[in-house]
DNA sequence: ATTGACTCTCCCCTGGGAGGAGGGACGACG
DNA sequence: CGTCGTCCCTCCTCCCAGGGGAGAGTCAAT
């Protein structure tokens, strides 16, 4: 007959702690060879300790307890579909952790900031600019900048005009999840130009603004926004006219990461 | 006064979600900026979504909530200490899933085997060795047999003789962590040569065994024991002397995981 | 008989929430 | 003023694979 261990010396032998051999007796994933019904002591067979390194080291490699237990009943055959699965999430976690990894060192490095929302007070010139007005919901905004830019640009277009400055947006009305409300799609431009229905050309008033640039995605600059109304308030000014988004760099050939958009909301 | 949100709304605007929400008042990470005391609902201030939004990027790296607390509270020259700290972690983790994505790889590619020790009988042929015993304890083992290796190589290289097969030891004595005992370092030779004490030259007598390999690090070779034992005694087979261990390939240029150790036991 | 080393079961704890039960609060509508 | 739907509250359990410890029983050696 097999020789029998207590577990505390299958516990040595397979180097899986004794709570973690419990476990698996509660768990039917590796169950004693024999249980005394009085003492309630498990004695463990020696022939179990391949099973129990094969527990131990599909554990090292993260694998579920419930998976382990299909891997040990699967015929060789299916064993390497389970484990490439198992693969699979581990290559995702992986590349997750590069991701951060990624993420974290441009913070370390000082190229993308995790909160400062520098509040300065700028003097927004006075500036001739072309523009279309749009009326828009948020889940629509994207959509409507874009095609707003691209009625402007082919009306500079054939005018035989470039962009003086930045493009930027007027927010007419607040938009947000429940409002929907007009923006104003502008590009600057050095001299004006006859107006082109729908284009407008006008020239905007010199304002005191204040305002701070966010760098990501545009789906985040929510925060922007409030790092914005609060200084205002606590710094005892009022609102004087409708914010702005200015564009500081190219959506078409910069990374999402890496976006700047400057906010602007005229104070008095 | 800064304008006030309820959770809800605060949840969608910083894509925290209530739960998080709630959790963070609770551990006083992020506190509503006013709880109304009858009905208990909290009360967000806009300016608040950045600092939501901190917590949201840095739970986003996995950072512990205990660490994003040291870090808002942390000086701007401070942080970058503290985010090193979690790199260092990350980094880790990472290395952690790229050792187990090597290691299940092997396994898929079957360059490694999870269980299967695959008994085999054996006839271990008569061969004439050179030999030296020694006596030694568990923890002792790896450098008494490198020591005896290196004596029988140079008792060897002084003979102008070259091994003629694969080095074995022969285990005389069970040794485990209770136990020390008798081994026997042997490495074949072709012919005889006249002992030089402390060197032994014999020869070995034909045996059949009970035989199996196991590849990996030596110190994990014990559930290639407990098979043997475990097929021996299922098989109605009686051990007939002591086992041996043969290394098949060289510890000195071999990596740990593809070591190959033959483990024999002769029966009858 | 006593000691000391094991072992048993049972309970609580981990982290960061998710899911849901049961009940109050709020605003819009009729 | 009642009602409806939506939101919010607290409190409870669950996840995963065990770790830590309390209190009591068991085994072998002295």
């Amino acid at each position: 007959m097999a020789q029998l261990v207590l577990i505390g010396t299958f516990s040595a032998m397979t180097r899986l702690s004794v709570k973690a051999l419990r476990l698996y007796d509660e768990l039917d994933l590796l169950r004693p060879a024999k249980v005394d019904a009085s003492s309630g002591y498990r004695y463990y067979a020696l022939g179990q300790a391949g099973k129990a390194e094969s527990i131990r080291r599909l554990r090292a490699l993260d694998m579920p307890i419930e998976e382990i237990r299909l891997v040990l009943a699967a015929s060789p055959a299916d064993v390497s579909g389970l484990l490439a699965a198992h693969r699979q999430r581990l290559r995702a976690e992986r590349d997750r952790h590069d991701h951060m990894l990624a993420v974290i060192t441009r913070l370390i490095n000082g190229e993308e900031r995790l909160m400062n929302y520098t509040i300065t007070v700028e003097n927004l010139p006075a500036q001739i600019v072309a523009s279309v007005r749009r009326h828009t919901d948020l889940a629509g905004t994207g959509a409507t900048v874009a095609e707003g830019f691209g009625v402007l640009v082919g009306a500079l277009t054939q005018a035989g005009r470039h962009p003086a400055g930045a493009p930027f947006l007027v927010f007419h009305d607040v938009i947000d999840a429940d409002n929907d409300g007009d923006i104003e799609i502008c590009i600057p431009i050095g001299a004006p130009v006859a107006a082109a229905s729908p284009v407008q050309v006008g020239q905007t008033a010199e304002v005191t603004a204040a305002a701070t640039t966010h760098q990501g995605r545009h789906d985040e600059i929510a925060p922007a926004y409030h790092a914005l109304t609060t200084w205002i308030t606590e710094h005892g000014h009022e609102i004087a006219g409708p914010p702005r988004e200015t564009y500081l760099n190219d959506p078409a050939v910069t990374a999402e990461a890496d976006l700047l958009t400057q906010v602007a909301w005229p104070i008095r």
